[in-house]
DNA sequence: TATTATTTTTAGACTTGTCTAAAAATTTAT
DNA sequence: ATAAATTTTTAGACAAGTCTAAAAATAATA
């Protein structure tokens, strides 16, 4: 079993990999957790000893088969209790995180497997984030940002990457929600902003809003 | 802020308090808790600090305004999510305890006002007891032990007495749910044992199940 | 390559919550 | 009312997780 710390480190470990190719630096994860580097050191020994680390001294880290699950599962229960905070009790997606943050600890299986199926099955946080399943498997989405698409393409709003509070109530204001079919009516190149089309609304958004807009190809028209 | 070590203290407390008329003993306290007197000297002192309890010492504890509030509010979480885990996600009431023990320590108003509301503003929890409001206040509702009643008279079953696993998995078996009226058919002198009519089932009951039945005076028939 | 800058680790200390063992206070019984 | 039993508190220790300050290793630069 592990500790609430220790679910915080796997966590952290398990999103700095999938940035980067190599090994977790001791900083990076330090930076991510709010804490020193020294504390980050203490804590990698004790899950180098619990075998859900590969830890080499100066190396930096690597999660192992047991620790990747781990931290998946982990992810898992954030994401669904952001689906269920979202979908069942009305929070906005820029409030759910916070709570998601204390929810995803909780230690129960059958809670998650029952919440679940309670919600549905989701594949997707209402982030666009994809929710891990019960073996920790991601299911990949082929997305490109908004920006990456030229005049006349268009493509279904799946997530965003900067997902601040000030952000995410910023979409919320022009009406720019996940699932929606966005349209690139033209680009300005002197500013690189875009006139798009979403629902049937014509907006003008900055280059800065569609480099933080991930897209799915759409399909069909 | 209180550590969720500390709200465990004073919900302690707030249980041991409605039992008797007094301040609560030390012992009393490291037994419910299942840790030593020595431990729950040492948080006393903090609690006392922090203006959640009175302290003389050898003399027992006694909530404030302050801290009955607090206790409360951790009591209506954990019944709040015992009814959602029993009416959403399909868990048996024997379930629920030691999960709710976990949710009841998430923080986040907001969190909790929603969740009432999702449940229909709930009055008692899966077991019958009741759910205090935002302000910390309980409804009573009058209440006697099914061995009390006399042949002929019946009432609701609105709760339990003892709520271990075992007791609740042998009512499950025997169709004994809550909201359920029971009929007492004949009373053994011999054993105290009962002869009951409920839904349209005739059961006989042994006075110690009879015991641990609450029932609420049943008007009208 | 030698030197400087950065990153990482170590050493030692602090807090929270717990424990054991012993001392002090209170209650019970003779 | 005094002795015995019980309860409660104190004193000192320990584990988890964190911190600061200093040492060691690695990386960057001249």
């Amino acid at each position: 079993m592990f500790t609430l710390s220790e679910e915080n480190y796997l966590k952290a470990i398990y999103h700095l990999e999938l940035g980067t190719d190599g090994g977790v630096s001791t900083n990076a994860i330090a930076e991510k957790l709010a804490t020193k580097a020294s504390s980050v050191t203490d804590m990698i020994k004790k899950l180098s000893e619990k075998e859900v680390v590969l830890y080499k001294k100066y190396k930096g880290v690597t999660l192992t088969v047991l620790g990747k699950t781990v931290a998946a599962s982990v992810v898992r229960k954030h994401r669904l209790w952001e689906v269920f905070l979202v979908e069942k009790l009305n929070f906005s997606w820029h409030e759910v995180h916070e709570v998601a943050e204390q929810l995803e600890h909780i230690k129960s299986a059958k809670l998650i497997n029952q919440l679940d199926r309670f919600l549905g099955f989701p594949t997707h946080d209402p982030h666009g984030d994809p929710i891990p399943d019960k073996d920790g498997n991601l299911k990949i989405v082929e997305k490109s940002l908004l920006s990456t698409l030229s005049k006349n393409e268009s493509g279904i709003c799946i997530g965003v990457d900067d997902s601040s509070s000030e952000f995410l109530q910023f979409l919320d204001k022009k009406g720019i929600t996940l699932g929606k079919k966005i349209t690139i009516l033209d680009k300005e190149d002197f500013d690189d902003s875009l006139s798009i089309l979403i629902g049937d609304k014509k907006l003008s958004i900055s280059n800065k809003i569609a480099s933080n807009l991930y897209i799915r190809a759409h399909t069909g028209q």
